[in-house]
DNA sequence: CATGAATCATTCTGGTCCTGAATGGTTTGG
DNA sequence: CCAAACCATTCAGGACCAGAATGATTCATG
């Protein structure tokens, strides 16, 4: 929830044990947490998002990315504009293409993504601390199932 | 993710296997869902969560509304104020403290919030279907676990 | 090959959501 | 009885984001 919805008590409805509600609640607090942990680092989730969705070698106009994050492209621009500023993309003029600025990761973007996975996979470890080995695979199986319905990876 | 880091393909590093990550994504997609879902209604996700919180019978101060569900009190006078123009709750100064406002959830307010629950339960049907009747228990399981464990609900 | 429509990136403007400071009424402890 | 603490409210401002307007480039079609 656009940041979500967060209650946390004296629910009679129901609602709270809705896997929406869950899915929503959790995530706010999830990724308020991320933010904070990558802070240190000048970036956004977003610009995390963003670092991903290139990957390593992969190589994308502003407009696709725009519209596989789902953002606007007026957004993207500033995104990337940040992310140039880092250091971590490299805005290319498409010669094929000249309206075309395509972005490529940089070594120092990689560096930057891998230290935030790892801080994700550190969060992972904390989150998940009171589950079972058993149940963190059908988490993360369900979690990937409804991902690829939702179209989103 | 006040939102969220929403990115969709293109990953070579493993971030977007996170369960952060996908906890994440998934979180905002379903709440930007639901929240077109309550847009008819008047209502944003942090009004449902509100009357979530009061719950049917419930009583408690702006103040603690506040702290439970990670806001300032002044986004919870607003919050209250747009709830109470619905005629969804109730605002009675608190005899025993006139400095406290005590919040009810009015008829009408359980009534929209059956709605709420309703839509939402209809939207967990869409979003598990791809998932078997264990799946789902896993998977509500597991997130319950893990939102007790981040002190939620 | 010329020109109008379409596409891309960019800038700018504005809206929404939220926090923190300032204010005034109320309570409480010494 | 007074100062400190507390609650609700208002207000000003910041962060984030979408949409319109602009300019450059490409494409389609006659």
């Amino acid at each position: 929830m656009n940041e979500a919805m967060g209650a946390t008590a004296g629910d009679a409805s129901g609602l709270t044990s809705t896997v929406v509600f869950r899915l929503g609640t959790l995530g706010t607090v999830v990724t308020d947490r991320f933010t904070r942990e990558i802070e240190g680092l000048g970036l956004k989730p977003k610009h995390v998002g963003l670092m991903a969705a290139l990957g390593r070698a992969a190589v994308a106009s502003q407009q696709e990315l725009a519209a596989r994050m789902g953002v606007a492209p007026s957004l993207m621009v500033s995104l990337a504009d940040h992310l140039e500023d880092l250091g971590a993309v490299q805005r290319v003029r498409d010669p094929r293409d000249r309206r075309r600025q395509v972005l490529t990761l940089t070594e120092e973007g990689q560096r930057l993504l891998d230290r935030c996975t790892s801080m994700a996979r550190t969060l992972d470890e904390e989150l998940m601390a009171g589950l079972t080995e058993k149940q963190r695979k059908a988490l993360a199986e369900a979690l990937h199932v409804m991902a690829k319905r939702a179209g989103l990876p």
